[in-house]
DNA sequence: AAGTTCTTATTAC
DNA sequence: CTAACGGTAATAAGAACTT
């Protein structure tokens, strides 16, 4: 069944939302993210405005980096309880645009706008794609009406093909890709833009002397299951811009974590446990609001160099009982500093849901 | 031999 | 000394184990 997709996502979110609320800082460089302390944070970028992308800042840079290549942007902390009230309001308009969403996260979603098909009989394809086009750029309006937000549309026949478009299309932009446009839209680009490929995957896709997803298709389908596993598979169907997966707004949860980067690396056991049982109670918590049991315990340590490892132990039984998690949490992580002799960097706790 | 557990790697936002 | 590198979550794969 041909179908219409439309992803949507919303343009520097974090710091496009500062902006908004603080005019001022229009036209000048903004950094959401980790404090930078003068150049000795050690968190890194959430979102950067165009104005600082312009520096060489963006996503997941290191903020120490940042600092260094900008030291006069405006730094801000990130203000997760106001990005979530203004997600709210965006995505209960996107939902209005169709009854088939899918919200990927607090700035992108999905619509599969396929009734319109059915909708507008004796309507050639071309006026659909013209009709979904009026959509996403009713969407982008009434978004930007009434939140005063800019957004970037993409709208292809599945859900690939619309978020590379809408990656393309940014910022402030629509742009459509008919199934007959493709082809010609997907060979040119890097691979890197083909979402599943990241930078682990590109390097080793360079090494043989693929740069751009036209190279990528030559490579066959037993070839790319070799080099990549059951993943290369899949990357050679979106190599081909086929992509089957619905646009669900069903999201079970199967896992529940936290983890925590000391300011300095440590290992004053003080320091260390008073920050793990609070992780406990956090990880608790969410454990009761959603009615769920844990089967598995993971506890993960990251030594000063970066050096990460985990340590796990599944129960004969799903629980939810407060003092198993605890007692076993705390004896996993007791192992690492036994055996561990080198500062600590990060904790994190996590539980595997249970039926 | 098959299923489960443990650990690491990779990706994405 | 040359990288700097947060938090949350999903998925895959291989080794080690238990049955």
């Amino acid at each position: 069944m041909k179908r219409i997709i439309l992803h949507i996502d919303m343009d520097y979110f974090f710091a496009q939302i500062e902006e908004r609320e603080n005019p001022r800082f229009r036209g000048k460089p903004v950094v959401v993210g980790a404090d930078p302390k003068g150049g000795q944070g050690r968190g890194v970028v959430s979102t950067a405005n165009y104005v600082a992308r312009k520096y060489g800042i963006h996503s997941a840079l290191p903020i120490s980096k940042a600092y260094e290549l900008c030291p006069q942007a405006i730094f801000l902390p990130v203000n997760m309880e106001l990005y979530q009230k203004v997600s709210e309001k965006i995505m209960e308009i996107v939902k209005k645009y169709s009854p088939k969403w899918e919200i990927v996260s607090l700035d992108e979603a999905y619509l599969d706008l396929s009734h319109i098909f059915r909708d507008r009989e004796k309507v050639s394809i071309e006026n659909t794609w013209m009709e979904a086009k009026k959509i996403g750029k009713n969407l982008k309006r009434e978004i930007f009406e009434k939140e005063r937000l800019t957004s970037t549309v993409g709208i292809g026949p599945n859900k690939l093909i619309a978020k590379m478009a809408s990656e393309k299309g940014k910022p402030n932009g629509l742009l459509v890709i008919k199934p007959n446009q493709v082809k010609e839209f997907l060979e040119p680009l890097d691979i890197e833009d083909l979402p599943g490929i990241g930078p682990k995957t590109a390097e080793k896709l360079r090494a043989i002397g693929v740069n751009k997803i036209k190279g990528l298709k030559r490579l066959s389908k037993s070839k790319l299951k070799d080099l990549f596993g059951k993943w290369g598979e899949a990357i050679y169907e979106r190599a081909r811009g086929i992509d089957e997966e619905p646009v669900t707004s069903e999201e079970i949860i199967k896992s529940i974590g936290r983890q925590i980067t000391f300011e300095e690396d440590t290992r004053d056991p003080e320091i260390i446990f008073k920050n793990f049982e609070y992780m406990i109670r956090e990880v608790h918590q969410e454990l009761l609001k959603n009615n769920f049991s844990f089967k598995t315990i993971t506890v993960i340590c990251r030594y000063q160099g970066f050096e990460t490892y985990t340590k796990s132990k599944t129960l004969k039984e799903p629980t939810n009982d407060f003092e198993i998690l605890k007692s076993e949490a705390k004896k996993l992580l007791l192992r690492f500093l036994i055996e561990g002799k080198k500062l600590i960097r990060l904790i994190g706790l996590r539980l595997k849901i249970g039926y």
